[in-house]
RNA sequence: CGGGGAGUAGCGCAGUCUGGUAGCGCGCCUGCUUUGGGAGCAGGAUGUCGCAGGUUCGAAUCCUGUCUCCCCGACCA
């Protein structure tokens, strides 16, 4: 527990805060503390499985709930597909399964016995054929668009669903990296390769602007490089965070997939002239792990800040309550203040106001909402009912230059008037600052690999490069992979909004074609 | 999956070497005091010591196996 106090020794006033590690000491260790202390998540027994706590998941529905808006905004249809794959449907593939065979969770038998006081798979209950647990759904969304469309009257189909994924992942982390996670995966079949590549950047534009609109998250949106790309995919493209420690997190992907997969799963069309064509199919993903990108770019010493157009609740009412009559009174004001909230629109819809009505210590509530990072926090107490005021917190701003708690007496009637705009100020402010962040930490002048890796061994939280490459392939391109491995180091991605490459490759030497982004990555 | 660390009350930990009735701090419950703030005093509740075997009169402690978490690596849209 952190608090504002005076040592004795000095009288000097020491800032503490509400977690017991900072993101100076041990980031990955903040991390963990945010995601627990804000009662993100939990463990749940399962390795690398994660019980999604109310808050956590709120702060996932706001995101859901805005993400599908969009999607279907865009054209899409939402649908359901099967959680178990047939294994044969991943053989139809092989690039395929080479990426996804060695993290595949595989279903084999449909019944328990007991045996000698233990439940076991019935060996006479084997299947015929294994099922996959869906690491993603290429291969039996492909094999729907095979029966769905006949002719190019059919194209193009364009579906999404939301649904859980398992990846059977070596080493797992809370929302970054699960076994089994959420998320949205979009998947489209087209007549031209034309359409499909639009499709693939207008998706990825929508998540460039779902995560800066919404999540607050400044990305760079571009093309990874060949090592990077999805199995099967002819172009992979990214939004890419840069968390607070300067690493860059992938937080969503868009490929083209070219006809890989209606090869594979025989997705055919008759085209105006009568001819069969493959057709050319893109799919695209935004999963749980954006929250950690939410964390790890919004998230102080004091826990988690959540932007308010994701904030489950964007204001909570906290009343000072004694454990007297007076409660009573209190509570009224408050309710009466809460419904005022509620008729404010911010972000054009209305305010989502919580009342924490709970029987706790107002203080330990007001730390608690502190942790999980309501945007305001209102503190109402006898005094200020007296005078029609409230005291206002906001979450992004909570200590003033003196270092104390800075909470706002206000008149009741100047806050709710004022409220939607301030919201909408926390938003923007939040992302003004993430933004300052990455554009102030990515450099653009170095110029050779020396340099590169001075200047990525000079700092421990160095941010990211953008270097002038010659897009190399193959063996040359391993080469290049193996020496950014051996500091750390990945190819993040192609930025669209690159400036045009000019000079020589700073790895190869050879006639530089585009620039690529350099970091250390989730 | 390899190397290292860890698992004891809701949380953080001591106890393990050297086997002998389960401890501390915070939190929680009750009462009193306090009241613009992360309160004070007093009393109280809470544990299959991760799980399963084994050794022993006796296991949190010793042995074997196993599960989970954390760090590093390998792996990874």
């Amino acid at each position: 527990m952190g608090v504002m106090s005076a040592t004795p020794d000095n009288r000097s006033f020491v800032l503490k805060h509400a977690l017991s590690v900072t993101r100076e000491q041990d980031f990955a260790a903040w991390y963990q503390a945010v995601v627990s202390e804000a009662d993100m998540a939990e463990e749940s027994g399962v390795r690398g499985c994660m019980v999604i706590r109310p808050w956590g998941y709120g702060i996932w529905e706001q995101m859901q709930r805005q993400l599908d808006a969009e999607i279907k905004r865009t054209g899409h249809e939402n649908c359901y597909f099967p959680l178990f794959i047939p294994l044969s449907y991943f053989e139809k593939e092989a690039e395929h399964v080479d990426g996804f065979a060695k993290e595949m969770a595989v279903v084999t038998h449909h019944r328990l016995i007991q045996k000698d006081g233990r439940l076991v798979p019935d060996p006479d209950a084997k299947l015929e054929e294994p099922l996959v647990v869906r690491p993603t759904s290429e291969t039996v969304i492909g094999a729907a668009f095979s029966r769905w469309v006949q002719s190019w009257r059919d194209l193009p189909v364009l579906i999404n669903q939301w649904a859980n994924v398992v990846r059977w992942e070596m080493r797992t982390r809370m929302f970054l990296r699960t076994t089994e996670f959420l998320w949205q995966e979009g998947h489209t079949a087209h007549a031209t390769e034309a359409e499909a590549r639009e499709e693939t950047l207008r998706m990825l534009e929508v998540y460039r602007r779902f995560a800066e609109d919404i999540v607050a998250m400044p990305v760079v949106a571009g093309e990874k490089p060949e090592n990077e790309r999805f199995p099967g995919a002819v172009s992979t493209y990214s939004i890419e965070a840069m968390m607070q420690d300067g690493k860059a997190l992938q937080a969503g992907t868009s490929h083209f997939l070219g006809t890989t997969f209606s090869a594979a799963q025989n997705i055919r069309f008759q085209n105006s002239e009568g001819a069969q064509e493959l057709a050319q199919t893109t799919s695209w993903g935004v999963s749980t792990r954006m929250i950690g990108g939410l964390i790890m770019t919004h998230g102080d010493d004091d826990g988690l800040c959540v932007p308010p157009r994701l904030a489950p609740w964007q204001v909570v009412i906290v009343p000072m309550l004694r454990d007297t009559a007076e409660d009573d009174a209190l509570l009224a004001y408050c309710a009466e203040i809460a419904r005022e909230i509620e008729a404010q629109d911010a972000f054009r819809e209305p305010v989502r106001v919580l009342l924490d009505r709970k029987a706790a210590k107002a203080t330990n509530k007001r730390w608690g909402w502190v942790k999980k990072g309501a945007p305001v926090i209102v503190e109402v107490g006898g005094r200020d009912m007296a005078g029609g005021n409230v005291s206002v917190i906001r979450r992004d701003r909570l200590y003033n230059e003196a270092g104390k708690l800075d909470s706002a007496v206000m008149a009741r009637g100047d806050f709710v008037a004022g409220l939607s705009a301030q919201l909408a100020d926390i938003q923007s402010s939040l992302y003004r600052t993430a933004r300052e962040r990455l554009d102030a930490n990515i450099v653009r002048d170095i110029l050779d690999a020396d340099a590169l890796s001075a200047f990525f061994e000079a700092s421990p939280r160095p941010g990211w490069a953008e270097v002038n490459w010659s897009k190399p392939t193959g063996a040359e391109l391993d080469a290049v992979v193996e020496w950014l491995k051996a500091r750390k180091l990945t190819l993040r991605n192609v930025p669209v909004d690159a400036l045009p490459a000019s000079g020589t490759c700073i790895f190869t030497g050879n006639v530089a074609v585009e620039r690529v982004l350099v970091g250390r990555s989730y």
